[in-house]
DNA sequence: GTTTCAAGAGTTGTGTACATCTAGGGGAGG
DNA sequence: CCTCCCCTAGATGTACACAACTCTTGAAAC
């Protein structure tokens, strides 16, 4: 059809560019480039990407859809703050959904999921010998559960899961520098060589129950750290 | 403030117009008003609420998310068609939700929700003895759907717990008319009596489980009469 | 008669100017 | 010095003109 000499992408659909646009803010909210509190500037956004703010203020509804910016006529598209009190409900429920996967239509992951899966294990370990990073951390933990995602077969709770995780990532990140890191890259290497038995069993009900019992820890040490904190 | 005699309402916020037109949109669309197929015109729906292409283009990507209607480029914007083996995993998964709503911070009721249900139950008793009528069921189980939808405490349980409703209503409404009227109406009455009797026990537990019980009923129903209609 | 292609109508997507709103600063008055 | 009010800067919301795209229709070529 088309003669471009490097890939296939020459039409470049409206639908992909603002898919394309919100990825990339999605990203950089939930790492905290733009951190909570940010007010965001449609022109500036608009110029960056090269088109007019028609397209960037639709992405910006989006994200606002998904509770991640909040848009005020007037004032600006601010970046939402996470508090983890008021997410606490928003962990409940994801506690509960992780158990659900295994029972919808699992999909049965392939050997190169398995491998992708080793592969981050392996990344952990490199990352533990050295100098521990956040960004790391969270890199990692995104990518891992993207690995989760796709095991989850039921579509619209893959959805859901998928915009309940990008609510809550962020205050992980958040409140990782005033944890203890070693331990939270020992609980997450712990859980990712768990999982990853079960997966090699086939068992995605296993899967789902580790899930939950990992995201379930890893909310309650928050909380210590964060309580410890208001004291 | 203002001197209007009537209400309180004339500021009327941008997004106060943007949410009210996208309710009138989605009722229409859930009540089978806009029939799947049915090409929605922007510039008709601007010009019969009085605003430009802009903000209906706005409400029209909220419905394109919620997955109510299909947008296409040089095409139109299409109401989405509801097929019941598209939507099982939808109905598995709000299966699942129903029975979580007791766990995850109920609302108990007050006496006015009460009250409201036991209409209900008397409106369906009228319907009952008259000639039974589609969109009065329609009506009556969304009518109910809004008030269990109350007693779920969790903000984003019941905001899912919402969109995936607004998902599968239209093909209640759409098998209706091959299906046992009577039927129907016998065993939503039922439904309501059960859980009017949960309720007024304060056991909002039992409550999501009655709701799981019968909405998988009503699914099954469905699911044995497009069977026969497919031979 | 069949096929093909081009032109047109009609739709959504984009760009841009302007309307509307909010927050903050500065000056007059007390 | 404090308080209040107005005004301006800068943000989002809206309207409209135009670009990009799809489908249909009809006529010309074979």
């Amino acid at each position: 059809m088309s003669a471009s000499p490097t890939g296939t992408e020459p039409p470049v659909t409206a639908r992909e560019r603002s898919d394309r646009i919100y990825g990339i803010l999605r990203d950089r909210i939930c790492m905290l480039a733009y951190p909570p509190g940010m007010r965001l500037s449609e022109e500036e956004l608009a110029e960056e990407f090269n088109v007019s703010r028609t397209p960037v203020r639709r992405v910006l509804t989006r994200l606002e859809n998904e509770g991640l910016v909040s848009i005020v006529h007037g004032v600006g598209t601010l970046v939402t703050d996470v508090e983890l009190d008021e997410l606490a409900q928003v962990y409940h429920l994801r506690l509960e959904l992780a158990a659900l996967m295994g029972r919808l239509s699992p999909v049965q992951p392939d050997a190169a999921a398995i491998e992708r899966i080793e592969a981050l294990i392996a990344r952990c370990d490199e990352q533990s010998a050295g100098e521990l990073d956040h960004m790391a951390f969270a890199r990692l933990n995104m990518a891992f559960f993207a690995e989760i995602s796709a095991m989850i077969g039921n579509q619209p709770l893959r959805e859901i899961s998928e915009r309940l995780y990008y609510q809550t990532s962020r205050i992980v990140l958040k409140l990782l520098p005033t944890m203890n890191l070693q331990e939270e890259f020992s609980a997450f290497r712990q859980e990712m060589v768990e999982i990853l038995a079960a997966v090699r069993l086939g068992d995605i009900v296993s899967v789902g129950h580790l899930r939950r019992v990992h995201i379930s820890m890893s909310f309650q040490r928050m909380l210590r750290r964060a309580g410890a904190a208001y004291r």
